[in-house]
DNA sequence: CGGGTTTCTGCGTTTTTTTGCCGGATTTTG
DNA sequence: CAAAATCCGGCAAAAAAACGCAGAAACCCG
């Protein structure tokens, strides 16, 4: 088995489970504790887990990890919500992700305006909950804990099901080449299903993301209607993905 | 279990609470009390709380003296909630329903119990996601804002692929002549159909909701496996239950 | 193709961490 | 004041981590 293999399994472990113990992965690889522990010092190096005595643990734990205002880049996700919201009018169905920058759009949207949103995103769906006039239908299955939305085959088929006018993405990584990507496999497969279910996809990331790419795909480029950044449309970071035929705002 | 998430458990359980004991999380958690003493010192050095004898306090509570959340008497629905607690064995599928009763026993879970849990009940979802080695299984469709639990076709649907070995219902009215009622359609026709996935129901109700009955009806008596108050079991009150043949707790 | 270099992995040894336990000191409680 | 509960410090065993090393595989480059 490969190393970036094997720490792609790793990781989807941790992500799955919330944590993993050295011992364990180390019997169901087939590779030494050390290997391991060395497989766990590199995810962890790069932020992806926490390493702890016997094993490591999902970021989900560690809830103050972050830069203790709170999300990370928050005032560029604010601006990144505001340019999302202006493309949902009333009577529409929405599809949307998780991650903390549709969490801003959903703690943004105007009080007046009826919609129903559809997601399986845990945090989002507590957002949506307190809004006045928006239906809300949650999509269940197994809850991932550490990425706070459901994931599986049921939520997949009942994404498929739907029929939504616009689909939200909050993306971890894209790039021209490789399109949209993202690090666990079962998140893939959702966003995958709810790119199907939407007339129109937007993507929400943050300039920083841009032009990075993680394991695996969830889609090329042309895929896409919409970019929307915190920059201005017209920096010219973005201008390659205008001339490849996305609309940018 | 690593020590890491023995501490998020135990700094959980103290914001919750506000007081943890250092002998009861020994129980809980299956360590010894030096061990736990020596978390909280951990915990304590970090100021994530304040060490006392024989345990350990929320810092907010030394803040503002009376921040007692206002479930409406909670403390008899702990007692229930430690009752039934007792009938959750590792590995078992349980279906709950909603209400305060039931989000008490949610929170009450001790951490090293093993089993899956499935609800529609969102307050009750995000305490199972806390839980360390708890699976959760979401309850997909429409939700009720005003009950936070989602109701519908689908849901009743999905309720119905389902076999568990127990179901928790937190009960609204409780009578011997009309059985279990309540006053929203929705929550009526998903209680049906969580009672005909289980194999074994289980009430859940203060004692003041005991002889007193709502529009619609749920299940008759003789659906019920068990109920749970927080009077002892031979409190002449219940003795007619016990009598049509309930298990009384 | 071949030789040198880098990367990866496993193994033995040493070091650190974690945890339970014990005896004596300290605090709490009735 | 006395009994019970709790805390503290030290100790020891077990588990895990760190370290250095060496063989094997992969890679690079002329």
């Amino acid at each position: 088995m490969l190393k970036k293999e094997r720490q792609a399994y790793i990781l989807h472990q941790v992500n799955l489970h919330n944590k993993v113990l050295s011992s364990t992965l180390s019997n169901e690889i087939h590779v030494s504790e050390d290997t391991i522990r060395r497989d766990l010092y590199e995810l962890a190096e790069e932020g992806k887990l926490i390493k702890v005595h016997g094993g490591a643990l999902s970021h989900s734990f560690n809830e103050v990890h972050f830069p203790s205002n709170g999300v990370y880049s928050q005032s560029n996700k604010k601006k990144i919500a505001q340019k999302a919201i202006n493309l949902i009018s009333n009577g529409m169905f929405v599809l949307t992700s998780g991650g903390t920058t549709i969490l801003e759009m959903a703690r943004s949207l105007p009080p007046q305006l009826k919609a129903t949103f559809i997601s399986g995103s845990i945090p989002a769906i507590l957002e949506y909950m307190h809004h006045p006039n928006i239906e809300v239908i949650l999509i269940g299955d197994k809850i991932s804990k550490n990425s706070k939305i459901t994931v599986g085959l049921e939520a997949i088929a009942k994404i498929r099901q739907m029929r939504a006018d616009i689909c939200f993405l909050g993306t971890n990584a894209i790039d021209l080449h490789h399109g949209i990507t993202e690090n666990d496999w079962d998140v893939v497969q959702l966003k995958k299903a709810m790119i199907e279910s939407s007339q129109k996809v937007v993507c929400l990331t943050i300039a920083e993301k841009m032009n990075s790419f993680q394991p695996i795909q969830i889609c090329e480029l042309n895929k896409i209607s919409t970019l929307i950044t915190e920059l201005p449309p017209d920096d010219p970071l973005l201008k390659p993905y205008a001339d490849a035929g996305i609309e940018v705002l």
